[in-house]
DNA sequence: CGAATTTGACCCGCGC
DNA sequence: GCGCGGGTCAAATTCG
C-alpha cells in the first residue's frame, strides 16, 4: 500500500517541452509563438491530467484502506466459525508433489494415514492461499484470455461455466511445480470488454519480465502484498490502466537520459516517437479515457 | 520436432 | 445414490 501511495508521489508529467522551445525559438521566430502556445496549452492539459491521476490514487488509496479494514474485520469472524471451507481443494499431484516434498516423506506408499496428512496439509496451504482478483481492459473484440502480468503461464484447461456465458481460462505458472500459482481468467459479465482474472497463491519467483524492461506489457505497480505478487484485490479496471501508463510514461522516461540533454535533433525525434507511441498505445488512451471519465465522474458525484 | 495449446473425459465436492 | 458443476488431466492438435 505505501508503494503505491509513494506511486502517486511520481511525476507523471510527459515533459513534452523537454529542450524542444528553446530550440525553435533560436530557428524560427514567427511560427515559435504558436508552437509555444501549443505546447504550453499541451503541458497545462498534462498538468492537469497528472493532478487527476494524484486525486484519483489518493482516492484509490482511501478506499483501499477501507477495504482492507472491512476484510480484517470480516476474517475475524470467519476465524470465530469453525466450519472448514467448503470449496473443494485442488486435488492434484502437484499439491501432493510439493507437500511431500515439503515434508521430506516422498517415494514413500501411500497408508492412509499418509493421505489424511496429504489431506490436512493441502486444507492448510489453501487457507494460507493467496486468492486475489484484478481486473484488466481489453478490447471487446479481443477474444483472447490473455493477460499481460509479465509472469509466464501455461493454461491447462478451458470451462464454460454456469454464471457466465463467456469461458473462464486456467493457467499454471509456467515454473510449476516449483511455483504453484494458479489464475482463472475470465470476462466480466457486466463488461465483455473487462477480464477478470483470480490469482491462486504467491510466486516463490521473480517477474521474468522484469529482465526484459522495455517491453510493452501490462506491467504492475504492486498496490499490496510482496512485490512479486502482482495482484491486489478489487483494484478497478481504470486504476489498473492508470498505473500501466504510469509506467510506461516513467520507463520512456529513462529510454536515454544522456542523449535528451545533449542532442536536440535526438531530442525531437525522441519527442516524435514518444508522442506517436502513446496515441499509438491503447493502454495509454485506454488509460486517458480512465482518468477523464473517473473525473468527470467524480464531478458528478460532488455536484449531487 | 519439441513446446504450447486445445478440448473431451474424468474426478470430486455438494445439494437434493 | 445421483446429477450437477467447477476444476484438472492428458491425448490430440497446432504452432514456431
Amino acid at each position: 500500500m505505501d508503494q503505491y501511495s509513494s506511486s502517486s508521489l511520481v511525476d507523471t508529467s510527459l515533459d513534452l517541452t523537454i529542450g524542444v522551445t528553446r530550440m525553435r525559438v533560436e530557428e524560427d521566430p514567427p511560427q515559435t509563438s504558436a508552437l509555444v502556445e501549443e505546447l504550453n496549452r499541451v503541458s497545462a492539459e498534462n498538468k492537469k491530467l497528472s493532478e487527476m491521476l494524484t486525486l484519483m490514487c489518493d482516492n484509490y488509496n482511501v478506499l483501499r484502506k477501507q477495504l482492507v479494514e472491512y476484510e480484517n474485520k470480516s476474517n475475524m469472524t470467519e476465524r470465530d466459525q469453525t466450519s472448514p471451507p467448503k470449496k473443494r481443494k485442488s486435488p492434484t499431484r502437484d499439491d501432493a508433489f510439493s507437500s511431500a516434498v515439503i515434508g521430506g516423506a516422498s517415494e514413500s506408499s501411500s497408508t492412509d494415514q499418509d493421505e489424511y496428512l496429504c489431506k490436512k496439509q493441502r486444507e492448510e496451504t489453501v487457507v494460507k492461499e493467496k486468492v486475489s482478483r484484478v481486473y484488466y481492459k481489453t478490447e471487446a473484440s479481443d477474444t483472447t484470455l490473455v493477460v499481460k502480468d509479465g509472469y509466464q503461464w501455461r493454461k491447462y484447461g478451458q470451462k464454460v461455466t454456469r454464471d457466465n456465458p463467456s469461458p473462464r481460462a486456467y493457467f499454471k505458472c509456467a515454473c510449476a511445480p516449483i511455483c504453484s500459482v494458479k489464475k482463472k481468467v475470465q470476462r466480466s459479465v457486466e463488461d465483455q470488454s473487462v477480464l477478470v482474472a483470480t490469482y491462486e497463491g504467491e510466486h516463490n519467483h521473480p517477474m521474468p519480465s522484469q529482465i526484459d524492461s522495455n517491453n510493452n506489457l501490462n506491467r504492475y505497480i504492486s498496490v499490496g502484498g510482496s512485490p512479486t505478487e502482482p495482484a491486489a484485490a478489487n483494484r478497478s479496471s481504470s486504476l489498473t490502466a492508470a498505473v500501466t501508463t504510469v509506467d510506461l510514461i516513467e520507463s520512456k522516461k529513462v529510454t536515454s537520459p544522456t542523449s535528451r540533454i545533449d542532442f536536440p535533433e535526438v531530442q525531437k525525434l525522441l519527442v516524435e516517437q514518444m508522442a506517436s507511441s502513446l496515441t499509438k498505445d491503447p493502454n495509454f488512451t485506454a488509460a486517458l479515457a480512465a482518468a477523464v471519465t473517473g473525473r468527470l465522474y467524480q464531478q458528478n458525484q460532488t455536484k449531487k
